[in-house]
This record gives C-alpha cells, structure tokens and sequence, in this order.
DNA sequence: TTGGAATGTCAACAAGGCTGACTTAAACTG
DNA sequence: CAGTTTAAGTCAGCCTTGTTGACATTCCAA
C-alpha cells in the first residue's frame, strides 16, 4: 500500500479500491504531467510568433494532410475563428498550403510546406523525445495501461476522433 | 499488433518498438485525454465567473491547507500577478481565506472557507468522477501503468512536488 | 540599520479562447 | 431555375490567463 495502492484479488480478478485519494493522486498526475508533456514544444515556440495553438494545427494537418478546415476544427475543437486565425498566420508564414477543393470547391484542403514540414519535425521531435524517454523507463506494460486509461478518460466524440486518427495513420 | 503495439520477449525482458507511429498514438491520446479530464469542471466553472485557474487554486489549497503564496506559486508554475488576479477575486468572493503568518508576518497562509469547500466539492467530485470511471474501466493494473508513464513524463521539478504532495496525503 | 525576501499592486500587453453578425461562393434541392 | 444550405472567411468585441516591468510595503536577519 506505500505505492498508493490497495488491491486484493478474489476470483482470479484484480480489484481496486478507488480511493478518493487514489483518484485525486490520479488528477495531480495529469496536472503535472501535462505540463512536461507541453513543456518542450512551447520552449520552441517562445523565440518565434507561435503558440500551443499552431503546434496542434500543425500537428493534425501533418498527421492528416488534405484535411479540411471543417475537419480539423472538430479535431481541434475550437471555433473557427479561433482557428482561422492561427491558419492564416500559418499561410502568411509559408508553413501551410491551402488547396481549393477538386470536387467541392468550397472546401479547402490543408498541407504542410517544406517549412511546415520542418518546423512539424522540431516540435515533434522534442514530444517524441519526452515520451520516449517515459516510455523506456515505465517499460510496455505501462505503456499498454497508459493508453488504456487515457482512453478510457476522453469524450465518446473524442474518442472516436483519436480512433480514426490511429487507424488512418498505422 | 493490431493494438498498436510490437513487442518481443527477450531473456525474460519485455521489450516494446517505440515507433514514432506508437509515440504519436501516446501525444495524441495524451491530448484528447486532457480535454476529457479538465472538461467537466470547465462546465461547472463556466457559469461563474471563474476558470480553470480558479479550479487549480482552489485545488492545491484544499490539498495543502495553509499554503503560502510562494509555495502555491511554485506549485502552479505560474507568475504572482497571475496567481494573485486568481487569489484576490476568490478572497473578495469569500472562497479563500487570507491569514497572515504567525511566526513570519510577510507571509500569507491560504485557507478555503466553507464556501470555498462547497465549491471544490462540486469541482472535484465532477473530476473523479470522469477518473473513477476511467480506473474502473481500465482495471489496476492499467491505472498503475498509467500513473508510472505519467511520472516519467513529467519534468524532475515537478515529480519532486507532486510526490511531496503524495506523501502528505496518504 | 541596512539588505534582501515575501507579498501585493499597477499598468500594459499578448495568446487564444469565445459570441455574434455578415459575406462570398459553391452545392444541393424542390 | 430559385431558394436554401454549407464551407470558409472576416470583422468586431469580449474574457481568461498568461507574460514583463516597475514599484511599495513589511519585516526578518545579518
């Protein structure tokens, strides 16, 4: 129990008892824990004119190029003026190319340019490095339970977002 | 592997492919895992004229009760004209109780008083209640995993003040 | 008694959310 | 074809929450 910890075992079955202390222990984690997980990517971002904002747009239009700006905002989550505004600084800057619609020309599908592409790899490396190094040192059972319990902690929206994502992507 | 994972075993070790396909999967799960999580206290803080700072106040001082503002501001990560924008509205509000220290005078000590109880209970019942779900769901054995990738993720600063929370807790 | 620490306050600013109203162009529909 | 809906973009204004910089107050400690 000094890990935090009561479980007993009945029937061949794990069961725990979810303390209010336990769950709180739980929220602090993600607290904290969100902060490394932003901690990098936003050190880079502080010396240009960027934000959080840009590294997720940048994020997702390079996790699913050719999006839509109506795509990305439920991926996002934001309103659209939230962000056409980052989109269009974006655009401004040469890291994303917006592409009139083939066959709806009212749509316009997103792509990263070379210079996206670059500054996509610098964020991503340093979140990739982070997780990781968290990864290797929690070992793949961790892992496997980090993921299930994220999982099981979004939106049933979101959830189906992240579904899509992770089946278009491996 | 069709979750995503690729594992070998290996004189008794469990080794785990860190494809930047899987660490991506983690970065995304970690995203859409936080806008579940801070959600329903959102909901709750929307219709006051409060935000999430508000919450994370309120939070650390029902988990530290007669903090000092510098050891709040070390928690939270933030500037004191930040943290004291929060902490004036909740005094006024009559949330958050101000007492000057006793053995060093410069000092203040942070106190909710009942209203401030009232509304943390509200905030973090809605909370665990999200994480009570989600432990439940996963089982022990992935809650476990997920608090030990959580750890490895966050920055050492930051595990140094979340296990002395920890500790004072339980 | 003087320096430094803890706290608080004022001003100004920026990022990034939001709502509401409106335009344009394209696509769909009766 | 006319009317409606949809996708995108824009303008204006607001809020929260973060930032820096400057400065005052209080009080402990050397």
């Amino acid at each position: 129990m000094d890990d935090g910890r009561a479980t007993i075992t009945r029937g061949g079955e794990n069961l725990l008892f979810l303390t209010d202390e336990q769950l709180r222990q739980g929220i602090e984690a993600m607290f904290f824990a969100y902060r490394g997980f932003t901690a990098d990517p936003d050190r880079i971002l502080a010396d240009m004119a960027y934000g959080r904002a840009h590294h997720r747009a940048i994020h997702f239009i390079n996790r699913a190029p050719g999006t839509t700006v109506n795509n990305l905002l439920n991926i996002l989550g934001v309103t659209k003026q939230s962000l056409n505004r980052v989109l269009r600084t974006l655009i401004e800057d040469g890291l994303v190319e917006s592409r009139v619609g083939k066959s709806d020309k009212r749509e316009r599908h997103l792509f990263l340019t070379e210079d996206g592409h670059a500054l996509e790899g610098r964020l991503s490396d340093a979140q990739r490095a982070r997780m990781r190094a968290a990864f290797r040192d929690a070992g793949p059972e961790a892992v496997a339970g980090f993921r299930t319990v994220l999982e099981a902690m979004m939106d049933t929206e979101m959830h189906r977002t992240y579904q899509r994502l992770k089946e278009s992507g491996a």
